[in-house]
RNA sequence: GCCGACAUAGCUCAGUUGGUAGAGCUACUGAUUUGUAAUCAGUGGGUCCGCGGUUCGAGUCCGUGUGUCGGCACCA
């Protein structure tokens, strides 16, 4: 006798052991329809799982995010046994779930092409058709690296090869295909449907290993019915539509010269004036947090970076040249060697701290070609960068409240779903494990303690100090990585930085490097993409165009220009000898926020009439009041006055 | 950097099996005085990404360099 728990609390009791499908079938003919897999306390297995013992029991749909992943694994491994059909030599390697879909890696010389892809895709629905029922079984090392081996599967001796002497070998099998795989699966091939896609190709190294051979990787993406691969199909449609390369263009904000400067921006007056408003923002912001702001050198001798440790590491993807006097510069790819020489000028006493020095630099690096993105990755870009210098005491403290300034900051851009992950250390470091230990507790301790949720990423922090990253969420769900607070005892240390402490004493200060935006051009490629152009009023670079209906009102709508103008707002007129219609349609396309229209009404009672971008409704109001409107709407969030 | 695709007018793109480059928008000129996403007509506009090769002949085929895009690796 075994009992089960099931989801809504209930227990059934049955004779002997049970499969998943059976217990299906016995709660109800519909659930056993759409049963995909099972999960046995808390572990998702195979449908056809005994359950021998008693034990909580749900069965899995594709209504579940985790039957949705089981139904993308096993269509990977169908795309697997179609291309091993239709190519028999091709290697196949891994094929895991991914967001949206998943993806296979395969060993084959002739590339992939697009032409393939429906061949594939022919290939699945026939293998989906066929109904293959799809089986695991559990095998002893020595068969598994046997049977790969008859069948020509290098790839796949590597993986049981280097798997621990404990783990548990099981092979899934559906018709003439085998894969190593954990599973689960869903029972059989038809479970999978029709609702999936081949995307694209790419290159990807076996095993994440920029050293190893470049495999081919073939991205998919599945659903559980047409209409949500319809509404995927959509959503990276309007993603295309807000790429801020794209929107750049039409709002006339910037360009980029490949042959002069790749990675480099040319901003042009609208981008600039946004660039610009950035850094005043941010500006007013540190400054009543308590923060002096700094400018340092661009050009510095290379010895700082080998003091620093960043030249060892980073050589190759620095800007630097010898001069005349025999001397190596480099363009700087950092600014903390600035801001420890300018800590450095004077004695310090504790009471100095902690010492908050904000710094505007333009830094640049020799990105790899390949990791250029337009403004999301650049060789050359501006930090919102500051280094706090605090004693070991107020570091706790200077990070919570940098988090929360940070949160703060955020919010008035619109983002509210912030991750935050902690970075430990990399496997290429400086400093003594001592250092790493405190620092990495302290962070921890920092977030805990104000009760801040956190994922750890194992070895991703930087070579000094462990770091916090924070990832913002954008209008349709895509994640960007901006801010970032780092814990460092290396550098000061490295750079013989001290501070007089109460005892009369000298210490040596802790530096909490810092960035908010991070990168100025890349939370500006952010904010396009997230606002889809439509930028908030405070942040247009243009802010109003005043459009008579003709040439006979040119003098009023100039009029209300000035006025706006007078009030503080971007305000131009557009008086050329065109079509209302043609006018909105292009300042439409340029993504002016708001458009007032004049004509002899508005004339007449000194009024404009006022279209805002995104809307055709047409509201009719007295400038005094428009004025007043837009001039509150236009203030910059926490703007204190000096 | 690696794998793949791509590079034609200011922009978006077409260009057959190799035969001497085209559309729409933009710009310019003129007409039109217009009430909320493209008024009409005319005129301009090209190192077909660079270099080399094959060929009687290359935008088209081959090699190479540069850049862009999609990924991978990288990201102080």
């Amino acid at each position: 006798m075994i009992k089960i728990k099931l989801p809504d609390g209930s227990v059934k009791e049955f004779e002997g052991q049970i499969s998943g499908l059976e217990l299906a079938e016995n709660i109800s003919h519909n659930l056993a329809k759409a049963a995909l897999a099972v999960e046995i306390n808390g572990t998702l297995k195979d449908l056809t799982t005994p359950i021998t013992t008693d034990s909580t029991v749900k069965i899995i749909t594709a209504k579940d995010k985790a039957g949705l992943e089981i139904l993308r694994h096993s269509c990977s491994h169908v795309m697997a046994e179609a291309v091993k059909e239709l190519w028999p030599s091709v290697q196949v390697t891994i094929g895991p779930f991914i967001e949206d879909g998943f993806y296979y890696d395969f060993s084959r010389k002739e590339p992939f092409t697009t032409e393939d892809f429906a061949k594939i895709e022919e290939k699945m629905h026939e293998i989906i058709k066929r109904d293959e029922k799809i089986t695991r079984e559990v095998v002893t090392r020595s068969e598994a690296i046997a049977l790969f081996k008859s069948r020509g599967e290098h790839y796949k001796v590597e993986i049981i090869e280097d798997l621990p002497p404990e783990a548990e070998i099981s092979l899934y099998k559906q018709g003439s295909y085998v894969d190593l795989c954990r599973g689960p699966h869903v029972p059989s091939t038809s479970y999978i449907g029709d609702a999936f896609k081949l995307m694209k190709v790419a290159g990807a190294y076996w095993r994440g290993d920029a050293k190893n051979e470049m495999l081919q990787r073939i991205y998919a993406t599945a659903w559980t019915d047409k209409k949500d691969l319809k509404e995927y199909l959509q959503r990276i449609e309007e993603a295309a539509k807000r790429d801020h390369r794209k929107l750049g263009k039409e709002m006339d904000l910037f360009h980029f010269e490949p042959e002069y400067a790749p990675g480099a921006v040319f901003w042009h007056d609208k981008g600039y004036k946004i660039y610009r408003r950035l850094i005043e923002y941010m500006r007013n912001r540190q400054e009543h947090n308590g923060y002096i702001e700094i400018s340092t050198p661009r050009v510095m001798d290379r010895i700082l970076w080998e003091t620093s440790g960043h030249w060892e590491k980073y050589g190759a993807h620095n800007y630097s040249g010898q001069t005349e006097d025999k001397k190596w510069f480099c363009i700087k790819p950092m600014n903390c060697p600035g801001g420890l020489l300018v800590y450095k000028q004077g004695i310090k006493s504790y009471r100095d701290l902690p010492l908050r020095m904000a710094e505007f630099g333009k830094v640049n690096r020799y990105e790899a070609s390949g990791a250029l993105m337009g403004l999301m990755r650049v060789r050359e870009f501006t930090q919102d960068d500051a280094h706090i210098f605090c004693t070991p005491e107020q570091m706790e403290e200077e990070c919570i409240s940098t988090m929360k300034l940070i949160f703060d900051i955020y919010k008035d851009f619109g983002f509210n779903k912030i991750k935050i992950y902690l970075s430990t250390r990399p496997e290429k470091r400086i400093g003594s494990d001592e250092i790493w230990d405190l620092c990495e507790k302290s962070l921890a301790q920092a977030l805990e303690r104000h009760g801040y949720e956190y994922e750890i990423n194992e070895g991703e922090g930087a070579f000094y100090g462990p770091k916090l990253e924070f990832i913002l969420r954008d209008a349709i769900g895509r994640e960007w990585q901006c801010g970032t607070i780092q814990v460092d005892m290396n550098l000061p240390q490295r750079f013989d930085i001290s501070y007089i402490g109460e005892d009369g004493e000298k210490h040596q200060p802790v530096m909490l490097h810092r960035a908010l935006f991070g990168s100025i051009e890349r939370f500006l490629g952010i904010l396009i993409e997230h606002h889809a152009g439509h930028l908030p009023l405070w942040l247009s670079p243009q802010q109003i165009i005043v459009a008579p209906v003709t040439s006979q009102f040119n003098d009023y709508a100039e009029e209300v220009a000035q006025a706006l103008r007078y009030a503080g707002l971007t305000a131009s007129t557009d008086i050329r000898n065109e079509k209302i219609s043609y006018k909105v349609r292009e300042h439409s396309v340029e993504k002016i926020p708001v458009i007032m229209v004049v004509g002899a009404k508005e004339e007449a009672d000194k009024s404009v009439t006022i279209r805002r971008l995104g809307s055709d409704k047409q509201i009719v109001m007295p400038l005094t009041e428009a004025i007043e409107a837009l001039k509150k709407e236009a203030e910059m969030p926490h703007k204190y006055e000096a």
